[in-house]
DNA sequence: GTGAAAGCGCTAACAC
DNA sequence: GTGTTAGCGCTTTCAC
């Protein structure tokens, strides 16, 4: 049904059946390495064929067959936050090492986006879905229906049912996020920023911190919450410091954030670390290079991203939660001694 | 050939047909709105099976057919760099908005991996693909195959032959930040930091930045090359401070390494912009949160994503270059002096 | 306005 | 060890 004009036709595997003397099957038991036997110099021939004719296997064809596109989705809300960039470079990474391609999607925090993307994804025929999702699990599936590919939550607080989720122990981190502000720099009145309903709600954050200044008996300091972005940090700094309302520590729940308000309490003036210590979640590579440099509680973005494929490439019969460790990386802007910067200063 | 259990077969068009009591064909012509007209009534007992039995079409099924994914692959070189995670982020809306899928992959600017990945996606068949290649085109073509799909190159310097190009104008952007410097800031030396073999061979921003100091009379100070990364531009910034080298001004090639400069030679104790304003290129929103806020030459990345989608839409027959302005925008790290903050300063 | 049927390129069961 | 062939689910030409 000539669609394509003669001049160049793309060729197929009965192009090389045809230079190479064989069967079309032949030329498939080659490509895949079964299901049948084949004579060595029948494979060569075939080989030969093969590249001399710069045969390139037709996607759509295997999948229509097979069924499966050896491509996953990914579904992020915004990739300009570090958190989220590490961890679609390392999805990415991780895919490839397993010879999967990456469909990306953003969502930008917004549900209905979400579904959207989710259903297109879906509908593109991705063998599975990682979706780092909008807002809390609620009772209807991220993924409608049943028939639909595997799907994979990332940075999710807790077990939803019928899916694999993964997700740091962020209770942990933040109570040991909050610990150190409190015993090792002696903060007595510890604030929080943190961004809309996170992980589930509340925050594990949010939880980790109220019962971590409880048990040590510290003050809770305000509370702000704004966006999961570098200008939500800067706002809710600046509200803080609007309404005086400024703790003498903070810890901030990721470090997108974390980059904003440093950003506004240096505009304001605030000593960091000695007036306001701060210590954000996340520990993304960004925090080597802010003003002063951030104290971060660390997530296994590397480790997450190999055990999603992991899960994708052999898919566990039954789902469960997996909880990563989350490391305190300590680095300037709590106040730690570190060694002293090799710099030598220079005026120009 | 019964590979999918009995249980739950995916819906076909053929169920649907037999639900509305029509032919496969039209189902096709509802779905597809042609190419033979469908009488009102049938198209809507059609659409009610549809959406009764929950059809949805075979993607593969479709490429088989009509040869192609709507889909486009996107090659960047690192995601972690503000720059191209913006100019992604475009990407992703430009392409959903016109109804294409993106296929990601990162080259980490290894020039072999580029290629594996280039024609991975070509063998997915991708519609189209976006290259933000690693190193300046050569005389090989990026792309090998004739019958390849079409390629955008962006992030490009010039015209590449047989392939549509997309880049900032970077000549003239480095010789107005270089200009501001001089002009504005009365800098006599004026350094530079850049990346390996950007756009082209030299590339654009150090040519700009040669002629126009030429151009002033100013002295170029000391190029440091490393990295396109913050690590990157920290490196190269610590060379300067280390072999004395730092003029007294710097004009860095990308946001990403500004932003390990700034913290380089803030580390230094040199005052910014005071003793050393920074101006870089790409004018990221990362620019913003930065301490001191970066002052850099923007790339409109919405527009050039628009017109890589549009390229992919509709191919234009004949591949040119398309250069697009760009300007400065100021913020801090040049010194010009700037609405004063709106903060008060407040103190725990 | 509708239907039958021929592919699109590949896989794999089955025959030899 | 190799060949034949029936699909995978869709589009579209061509007959009616």
């Amino acid at each position: 049904m000539g669609r394509d004009e003669a001049r160049s036709r793309r060729v197929t595997r009965a192009d090389v059946a045809r230079a190479a003397g064989v069967s079309t099957a032949v030329v498939s038991y080659v490509m895949n390495g079964g299901p049948r036997p084949v004579a060595p110099e029948t494979a060569a021939r075939v080989r030969a064929a093969m590249d001399d004719l710069g045969y390139r296997p037709n996607h759509a064809a295997r999948t229509l067959n097979l069924g499966t596109t050896r491509t996953i989705g990914l579904v992020l809300q915004d990739t300009l936050n570090p958190y989220f960039a590490e961890f679609a470079g390392e999805i990415d990474r991780a895919a490839r090492e397993r010879g999967f391609g990456v469909l990306t999607a953003e969502s930008h925090g917004d549900r209905d986006a979400e579904r959207r993307l989710l259903s297109d994804l879906s509908d593109r025929q991705v063998d599975a879905l990682l979706l780092a999702s909008s807002g809390p699990p609620t009772t209807e599936p991220a993924v409608a229906n049943p028939r639909d590919p595997t799907t994979v939550l990332l940075d999710c607080a807790g077990p939803v049912a019928g899916h694999h989720t993964i997700g740091p122990d962020a209770a942990s981190g933040a109570r040991a996020a909050v610990a150190h502000l409190a015993q090792v720099h002696g903060r007595r009145r510890i604030g929080m920023v943190i961004g809309p309903d996170g992980l589930a709600s509340p925050d594990p954050r949010l939880a980790g911190w109220r019962s971590e200044t409880e048990a040590r008996g510290v003050t809770p300091g305000a509370l702000a919450v704004d966006d999961w972005s570098n200008a939500g940090g800067y706002r809710a700094a600046r509200r803080l410091l609007d309404t005086g309302a400024l703790p003498d520590a903070l810890f901030v729940g990721s470090d997108a954030q974390a980059i904003g308000v440093l950003r506004a309490l240096l505009e304001a003036g605030i000593d960091i670390p000695r007036a306001c210590p701060v210590v954000s979640f996340d520990g993304t590579g960004a925090g080597d290079f802010t003003w002063p440099a951030l104290t971060s509680a660390r997530q296994p973005v590397r480790e997450m991203a190999d055990l999603a494929l992991a899960l994708v490439a052999h898919p566990d019969p039954d789902p469960r939660h997996h909880a990563f460790p989350v490391d305190l990386v300590i680095r300037e802007s709590c106040g730690c001694p570190l060694a002293p910067p090799v710099a030598t200063p220079i005026d120009s």
